[in-house]
This record gives structure tokens, sequence and C-alpha cells, in this order.
DNA sequence: GTCTATAACTCGATAGAC
DNA sequence: GTCTATCGAGTTATAGAC
């Protein structure tokens, strides 16, 4: 090996300590002195590596928002007739978030405060694949192979039903009393009952 | 008159002001100079009123949390049939939404910072209020008045529907090009399309 | 009750030695 | 690259006059 890499490296160790920080607080919440904690340095070497805590946010958040939305577009580029897209939409979203549930509100959180910053430097490729998905829908209710209503409502169901339980999970454990265990399995139900759900809705 | 009510009190003014302030800007992002400014005070007089943030932001959490809620308890509680409870309970949500649309993405990202907090002090009343309602819709089931399927999972896609697009609204919005007008419309349809959704998949 | 002034503290950021 | 020490801005909170 002429190379050694260092497999922890003390950068990759920071944005790993930096990515639960911001994911369980974000931005406004999250201190530098802890992230520096959890990656086992001090501060001082944070910003030699990230020379200030806004560097760092974003290159962060580049990570988990690049994450968040493009193996999505696999499903709807593939040549599956409609139902099929639906079913992997919703299970291979779902299957996502279960390895990361604390994106949605996270992403959502930031969102929520810097709109414009998220149109400008995430929206411009998954925009117009999204797009085509709702194209394609319409195409199928003017067919008459599906009932009519509006593709954005539906659309938006379908989003709806996949990423609301995730934003609410903590309240829903605690309303409902699951464990995680019990939670996890819910949520691998639902990877089946929310196509389900949605076809039995839109089917003619 | 004995007693002159003071309509516009300090006390009432930092309330306003402070529930503008943690809605837009959660716990962590609000400044008690910000909230002192919006109260025309300043901010001795803001603790001389309630003695720290914390206490503060106590006071505002349990009123827009508890605002959140109960009025759906009337809903529930009524003697309608199923279907009308579904359409009256997803209309009168999502209008209660429409006119506090910070209320979603305040209240569940404190729980999520703080979820036993939350349970501790604003799940006991509406916990068996929303248990029952799921009870009625399994009875429904057992009846065969509706398709069978985890009531659980029916309840919280109910929910889901309701609630999320007011989370993702700034998602949204960038997303779609919708303005604030285009987005209160489609809200305005929504209060229509998603009972109608629901109970189109669930009847037999 | 309300204000001005300021203490006490948190936290991001930098200087400078090794 | 990594550390210790410290600065300085921004905030919460209090003292004390009116």
């Amino acid at each position: 090996m002429v190379k050694t890499e260092k497999i922890d490296s003390t950068q990759e160790r920071i944005l790993a300590a930096a990515k639960r920080v911001f994911l369980e607080q974000g931005m406004a919440g999250a201190r530098m002195q802890d992230i520096a904690d959890k990656a086992g340095i001090n501060k001082a070497l944070l910003h030699y590596y990230f020379r200030n805590k806004d560097k760092l946010f974003e290159t962060i958040f580049k990570e988990v928002s690049s994450q968040f939305f493009p193996k999505i577009t696999d499903v709807i580029e593939s040549d599956m007739p409609l139902f099929g897209k639906i079913e992997r939409f919703c299970s291979e979203y779902i299957d996502m978030l279960q390895k990361n549930s604390f994106m949605p509100m996270f992403v959502l959180s930031e969102v929520h405060k810097q709109p414009q910053r998220f149109k400008e430097r995430f929206w411009k490729n998954m925009g117009p694949v999204l797009a085509r998905f709702v194209g394609e829908i319409e195409v199928e209710m003017k067919k008459n192979k599906i009932k009519k209503m509006s593709a954005g409502q539906l659309f938006l169901n379908m989003v709806s039903l996949c990423i609301f339980p995730f934003i609410a999970k903590p309240l829903w454990m605690v309303s409902s009393g699951m464990d995680e265990a019990r939670f996890k399995q819910f949520m691998e139900e639902r990877k089946k009952e929310v196509p389900k759900f949605i076809i039995e809705s839109i089917k003619n």
C-alpha cells in the first residue's frame, strides 16, 4: 500500500458528530462545543477543519438532503406501470426514512427558516423529476385508468402518508405507548399499508 | 364600573409577542430582546412578568398545544355516523391549521426535543378521546361497515393527510411555485379532498 | 410596574505554542 | 494537525432608581 487511508479520520469524525448534533438540535440549537466533544477533539480544531458553524452546517445539510431525495428518482424514471411505481415509491421512501428518521424534521425545519436557500441549492435537480411523475399521474387520469382528482393533491397525499409518521414519531410513541421495536414494526407494516390505501382510493 | 380591565395589558402583549416569536423561531432561536421589542417594553420588564425564558416558553407551549388538539374532541364525542365524523374531523382540523399554520412545526419540533415533558403535561386529556375514536373505527370494521385494516394505521393516515401539508408548506410553496393565495385555495380544496380520499379507500 | 445600567454567562471564533 | 488560553459579541438575567 502506497497510501495509508486513515479510516477514522478527524474530518470524518467531525462530520459524523456534526450530523448527529445538527439532526437532533437543528442549526440554532447545536453547539460547536458539543460537536467537538462528540468528535473527541476541541473547538479550535473544529474551526480549523470548517472555518465556521455556517460552513459546517451547510456541508451537513447538503449531505443529508442529497440523500433524502434522489433514490426516488430511480423509481419515477423506471418504466413500471403507475400502480407499481406508487408501491415502490412509498415503500422505498419509508424504508429510507426508517434508517434516517431524524431527516424529515431536520430538513423541514431548516427549509422552514430558509426557504429561498433551499430552492436555489437543492430543488433544481429534484423538481423536474417529481413534476414528470405528477404529469404521468394526470395522463392516467385522462385515460380513465384511475379516478379523476387533482394530481397535485394526490401527490401531496402520497408524501404526507410516507413522511409524516417520522416527523410525529416521538409524539406517536408517547401517545400510543409504542416502544422503538413496536414502532419499527408498525412502520414495516406501513410499507404495504400506505400504497394499498392509496391505490384502493384511486382505482376504478 | 368598579374595576377597570386594562384590555391590552402588558402581560397580554408579552404573551402575544412571545407567541409570535416562539412560533417562528422555536425555543432556541427566540430572543428575549425580540419579544420585548414586539411587546413594546424592555427586557427587564419581561423578566419581571416571567422570571426567565424557560417559564415564558412553558406558558406559550401550554397555550398553543392546548389549542392544538381539543377542538377535535367535540367532533369525536358527537353522535354522527363514522363517515360524517371523518369528514368533520378533517375539515375542522385543516381549518384550524389554516389559521395557525406555524403550530404543527412548533409543537412537533419541541415534542421532538422534550417528548417526556409533553407526555406528562399535555397528553392526559387528549389521549382517551382519541383512543375512543380509534375504538369506534374498529367496531365499524367488525360490523363490516368499512374495509378491515389496522385502525391505528387508518388514524395515522388521517392526521398525516391533514397536518403534513402545513409542516411542508414552505417546501411545497417553493417547489410548486404557489403563492400564499394559491396555497390557501389549495388547502381549501383539501377540506373536501382529504375526507373523500379516505372514505373512497375504506368504504365497502 | 417600568425603566436604565450592568453583571453574569454562553458561545463562536482566533492567537499562538507545540 | 492539534492543543491551551482567551477574546469579544450577543444574550439572559438582576440591581436599583423612579
